[in-house]
This record gives C-alpha cells, structure tokens and sequence, in this order.
DNA sequence: TTTGTTATGTTATATTATAACATATCACAT
DNA sequence: ATGTGATATGTTATAATATAACATAACAAA
C-alpha cells in the first residue's frame, strides 16, 4: 500500500499528467510558482518521491520527467520508451519480453542483468 | 573517409581511451588542461565532433562520455551499453537483432523506429 | 588567392541538480 | 495525549552540466 501523497507532490504529478509532453524540473516550477512552490528543491524532492513509487519516470535524454499512466507501475528501475521526434511526446511501453531479451543479451557478455533504460526514437502514429 | 582529427579532438579522445570509466566533461577538461585546453567549450566541442563521426558515446543516464572501442562504428546514432554498478565500467555491445527487435515493438504502436538508445545496468564479469 | 567551411580561444551565461540546515508535519506506539 | 522517529518542507546557497556569442585562425578546394 502506497502512503498518501503530500501536497507538493500532487502539485508536481497534475502538472506532470495534464503535460503532453514531458517537462523539465525547471518547466514544472515554472507552473506551480502559483501555487505555492517556490525553489527547484521542493520540485526535485517531489520528483525523487514520486520516481521511487513508480509514478514518474525521468527521460534521461531529455533530462525531462513524465507522470506514469499505468496503475501500479511496476517499472520503479527498468523503464523503455517511444519518444516521438516530431511532436516530443513520450509513449512508455510494457513489453515483457523486452526484459527478456536484455537478460539473455547480458549473459552473453557475462553480465548480471539488473534493469535497463530504453529510449527509442522516431515518429509517432499521430505525426506520420 | 573521415577527416583527420584536429589536436583537441585528438587530446579528448585519447583521455577518453585511456579511462576505465566514462568522463564527464568537466573530468575530461581537469585531464587535459595541462595540454593547453582551457575551456568546458573546447571539450564539448570536441566532444560534438567526436560523436557526430562515431568515435565517442554519450551514456545518457551518467552525463558521461566513453571513447568506441569498435573501428568504424556504425552508430553514430543508435546505441546500447552494459553499465556496471560496482566498478562504473560501460560496455558498449553491438547487436544486430537488437534494432529488429525495436522495429518490431515500435511497429506494434505504429511507431516508425529511428535510432535507440539502451542503457542495461547491472554487474559484469569481473565483479561477480 | 580568395572564398566558404570548419575549428579555435575566450568570456559570459544558461540549464540542470544538490548541499546544508532549521523547522514542521505525520504515523503511531506508549 | 504525548513523545519519538521518520519523512516532508522552506529557504538560501552552490555545484555540475551545457550552450551562446563573437572575434579570429586554419584549412580545403576551386
């Protein structure tokens, strides 16, 4: 069972789940100055606790965050994403067999597979 | 052909060759201020040019920058590291099916594959 | 040898992220 | 209801990463 979350970080998830695309810590602030949040610390440490239980994930290329849309998140560590080049929306895909195939990919360098971060780029269904 | 190498993007690249670990920019430049580079922009730019004709990474996830280990890399674009938790060490792995299997899962959301980028991490060979 | 392209040197500044510390709030066991 | 420990907050400052802008130099190739 998930704790409640605290003010500031409902703030930053509606900011992040209303966002077509994904935002920057500084862009979030930058929409929750009126509502009381006032440094990137209070963003950062919203971002931390909401990364933990699953409900952000962090694009690391874009140094960008994104509010999960699954219930239950289980990609708390491995997370694969399609990021459209056109419109920079973000469409995180749960592919089982993806962890799979990582796995086996490892073993043949000899490498203990823990999680992974998958970034792929291209053109969404919307823009093409 | 590609064009030779200017004396920066030779002073960068061999600071990167010769670490274990992947650099930071700002790690390259304290390496190589003695050979006459002074500026983070020095370092990034060659760092851009570098990576623009395959010869240096970029580990997203880290902020960090390794030199490739393969002759003529192909990707200039598309990449895939083994990322060691306990020594820091990357491993960059160069697998063809690799971009099938992204075709394959892109196409389920009509998503028209590009490039990728794959950061696995976990603990290699040496260390386990 | 001039012309266009690419690289350099340099200073300044933008962007992204953490450190540190005092205070407050919350969950909950006594 | 009260003390206790863990977690969150507010705030100021600063670290770490990356780019802008502009003047000059080197280089390739017609």
């Amino acid at each position: 069972m998930e704790p409640d979350l605290t003010n500031n970080q409902k703030i930053v998830l509606q900011t992040l789940e209303k966002s077509e695309q994904p935002l920057g810590a500084y862009s979030i602030l930058f929409n929750v100055e009126k509502k009381g949040i006032k440094s990137p610390q209070q963003v950062y440490r919203a971002l931390d606790k909401l990364i933990t239980i699953g409900a952000v994930h962090k694009i690391e290329s874009l140094n960008s965050y994104i509010a999960c849309k699954h219930k239950e998140c289980k990609a708390r560590e491995s997370t694969s994403f399609l990021i459209c080049q056109d419109c920079q929306r973000v469409f995180e895909i749960l592919e089982a067999d993806l962890s799979d195939k990582f796995l086996k990919v490892s073993k043949k360098s000899n490498f203990k597979y823990s999680t992974h971060n998958l970034e792929i780029f291209g053109v969404c269904k919307t823009c093409s």
